[in-house]
DNA sequence: TCTCAAATGTAACAATTGTTACAAAACAAG
DNA sequence: CTTGTTTTGTAACAATTGTTACATTTGAGA
């Protein structure tokens, strides 16, 4: 358990040892899930920190009629909720669920703010982790503000290649279903806009593989 | 001056002479700017922490093709830019102009790691700050989330109507143009929608003032 | 290799939203 | 009250995206 943690941002640059010391002093459970299995919904009452120690959960917006738009997965050691355990309003954003077999850490809040007041190094992390927390949500902000499909579309391809090392050739990891869910498009409109930017010399897109062949003409297609 | 940051979220709790104390402490600036002026660019690497002292900024989110999004509107004695002084990606995530004659105070992030060392109630302030930020935008980015403008409005009517006591009646508090922008919609097709719900008798509508007449009628045709 | 399920391509049509332009109404200042 | 400006209502049409349905391709296992 130890190991895991201290491969989590929460508790990097704690030793082991310390990190043991830490955890005999606090109230902690950890809890088990199956894939599929609800493990909190948008709205409700957020008071434990949760840390993912195995698995993986994915967190989505869901409105009123069902819709879901993804917001992103969450990888073991990952925390969760670090951004709404503290500030006024005390409630999941998203509704949480286990993507697989999945064990959580769960710590109070008590006990989250002991931690913070025992282990510099661990309030310094925390607050990092909200910062990135803010950070995450408004770079998703900022790309759900782009209007056009087209503009979603352009930029998520060269973020992805800037993120691959700006070959221009860029392999999606996901499928055309799940990117979008991410986009929050119907999946038919995703498909025919990748064939668009492919017929007019944009990209060359062949399976999951996608080589931008012009990116000038890419942002002015995608924009205005 | 310490009249006005006492006031301020960062600096609740603190009486203005412990304020005035640390303010002799530390490094600090205030800059004055015009109606219109640009503060910050999106983007621009953020390096201090900035409280409107007079005046009010906007933040808006600013596409390639010039598209704007308006996220929120800053008055004295808010802060800006809280959560994107720490964390992996310290950049503006919006564009912030000022509204009107306005005045900030910026401390840069030395000196308001050496507040938080020194003012625990500071601290948790700052920590509360992040968090309200990181919620701020994740109840943005749920309003986003709504695909459908029927969906963006019913959802939006009705939290005004929370918000205003449960009265069913509701004063919009901004211009059909404002709210347009909010939504990231075109104008008229927020005065069209307004007009169908109207003409399917699930609201009044007579200027700035709206009745809700049907609240599971304006669920149901929102959302399906 | 063969088979089946998942993923992708595509088309026709519906629904929603954007664009543009102008008229009517509301409002503020003189 | 009058005038000029801002806001709102509205219509016609364009553009984008959704929906549905089916064909085709891909990929993982048997």
């Amino acid at each position: 358990m130890e190991t895991i943690l201290s491969k989590s941002p929460l508790f990097a640059g704690l030793k082991e040892e310390q990190i043991e010391n830490l955890f005999a002093k606090i109230v902690f459970q950890t809890r088990k899930y199956d894939k599929g299995d609800l493990i909190a919904s948008g709205g409700d009452e957020c008071r434990s920190l949760m840390i993912v120690v195995k698995g993986s959960v994915k967190g989505e917006m869901v409105d009123y009629s069902g819709r879901v738009l993804k917001i992103e997965d969450i990888p073991a050691p990952r925390p969760l909720a670090v951004a709404f355990l503290f500030g006024k309003n005390n409630r999941f954003p998203v509704t949480i669920s286990a993507n697989e077999s999945t064990e959580l850490l769960i710590i109070p809040k008590q006990s989250v703010v002991f931690l913070m007041q025992t282990s510099e190094t661990f309030l310094t992390n925390f607050m990092n982790a909200v910062s990135n927390r803010a950070q995450f949500i408004s770079g998703k902000l900022r790309f759900l503000s782009f209007k056009t499909l087209k503009g979603k579309l352009a930029h998520y391809l060269m973020e992805l290649d800037r993120q691959q090392k700006q070959t221009g050739e860029i392999q999606l990891m996901r499928t055309q279903e799940e990117l979008a869910e991410l986009f929050g498009v119907a999946r038919p409109s995703l498909s025919r806009t990748l064939r668009d930017f492919h017929h007019q010399g944009l990209i060359k897109a062949s399976g999951r593989k996608i080589k931008i062949l012009n990116r000038e003409g890419l942002l002015e297609d995608a924009f205005d």
